[in-house]
This record gives C-alpha cells, structure tokens and sequence, in this order.
DNA sequence: ATGGCGCATGGAATGCGA
C-alpha cells in the first residue's frame, strides 16, 4: 500500500494539481487537508473519473479534510468522539484493512494564545481517543498536518518564532510516540533539511526556509511492513502551488 | 519591520494560515 498525505490549501484551486499527482503516483490512498469547501462542493465525479473514492468532512472558508482510495472506504468516522468543536479536522477511514486517520491538527498562530490553548486541548482529546483506536485496530494509520515539527532537525536553522517548535507541542507529539505511533519518515536515512511547508512570501521555498510538519505515525504492526517514507517537493514548484508538499510511505502489506 | 504571499469572502478590505 502507498499512503500519502497533502495539505492542498484549496481543493478547489488545487484539484489540477492533485489529479496530476494521482496519475503521476498511483497512490492507494491519499489524505487530504484544507479542503476549504462544503461537502457540496467537494468534487466527487473528477475525483472517482480520476479512480478515487472519496470519505469527507468539509466547511465553508476553512479546515476540511478527505481520505481518497483506489478500493473501497468503509467504517467512516468524522471529528474526535466526545469533543466538541465545529472545525472539521479528523476524519477516520478503513481502507484494505488499515484503519487511516487523517487530521488537520490546529495552527496555534502564537505560544500562549486561546488558539495555542486549543490546539493543545484538541492533541490532547485526539491523543485520549487513539488509544483506544489502536486498542480495536492493528494497523493503523495517523497521518494529516501536524502543524509540529517534532525535533530541532525538523525545522531550519534560522526559524526564531516558537509556534510549532515549543515545548508543550513537542511533547503533545512526543505522547502520540508513546501510544506506540512511530514518524515513518524517521525510520530512513534522510537528507539533511527536508521540510514539507515553505511560507509563501520570502522567497521561502527558494531558500528552503521551511518545516516538517506534515507526517506519517504508524502502528508497531505497520512500522515492520514499511519500506520507504520520503516527501515530494515536484508540486512545490509547480505554479500556484500548495504551500505544503505531500509526504509519502510504502507498506509491504 | 509583523510585512511579504495566497486563499476565501464578497464585490473592498480583512482574517487567517504557519
């Protein structure tokens, strides 16, 4: 099974772009985030023209998350059991009998603030709920947009700002690790400076000015069957690209 | 330098992302 994971910010304006990535890379599954649409206007028909199923949760302006599929998607889960909140950040999905949960974990915007405090109550109720997830499925799957960059070698040098990279958001992440998830792209050798984000303005991209923030966490029972995890910059380059880059794992299932 | 860029809303200017 290839997994993959891509914050399009706009499906709308990104759907060439994802279609063109489908065809170039026949995943079996593709997790989607900032989809910035409502169900209504989420484009099943090009997408399954494309030969993808697809599983959503989406919003007006913002947040909005989807699992694509090659086969089908059964056992559809959206938003975290028991937490209230109208952000549609989660979706869980089975699919070949892998439990995938895709997340657009929230932002933070700045240390101390009521949406830090947010994002630190929402990783803290998703954190809760896959234990028990893990508990009822083997092979399970946390992928999405992280907004954390779980180690200093996850973020260049010269990042200054303290979202993303503070210590209450690394140990957020580093109690998924505890569930028994592991990052799959930390189970290779990687270059050095890998990132999945680069801001818009600044020539960010240019200069590799970026994070890793976009992530696969695999149960103990996929992380023996993983072969490969690396994260693909070509969409990057393309015009009116994504901010984000998708992230990529192989499973010998 | 809190801006830059890009997207959404709404039909200009503002909020938000990371």
């Amino acid at each position: 099974m290839k997994i993959a994971t891509w914050n399009v910010n706009s499906l709308k304006v990104r759907l060439p772009h994802v279609l063109d990535w489908l065809a170039a890379n026949q995943p079996d599954v593709l997790c989607l985030q900032e989809l910035k649409l409502e169900d209504a206007a989420f484009p099943a028909a090009e997408l399954e023209a494309a030969g993808y199923q697809a599983a959503f949760s989406g919003q007006k302006t913002y947040n909005g998350v989807a699992v694509l599929a090659r086969t089908p998607i059964t056992d559809v889960s959206r938003d975290i059991p028991g937490f209230e909140d109208p952000q549609k950040r989660l979706i869980a999905a089975t699919v070949a009998g892998v439990r995938v949960v895709c997340g657009y974990f929230p932002n933070g915007q700045q240390v101390g603030s009521e949406k830090f405090e947010y994002k630190l109550r929402w990783l803290l109720a998703l954190t809760e709920w896959l234990r028990g997830e893990l508990a009822k499925h083997e092979r399970l799957v946390l992928t999405g947009d992280f907004n954390i960059a779980p180690e200093d070698r996850d973020a260049h040098p010269d990042w200054k700002d303290d979202i993303h990279v503070s210590p209450p958001e690394r140990a957020a992440f580093a109690a998924l690790t505890e569930l028994g998830l592991v990052d799959a792209f930390r189970l290779f050798p990687q270059p050095d400076k890998t990132f999945s984000w680069w801001d818009y303005r600044m020539g960010a991209f240019r200069r590799n000015f970026g994070l890793r923030i976009d992530h696969i966490l695999l149960s103990p029972a996929l992380r023996e069957a993983c072969t490969a995890c690396t994260i693909d910059t070509a969409p990057r380059k393309l015009e009116r690209p994504s901010d984000h880059a998708p992230v990529v794992a192989e499973l010998k299932l």
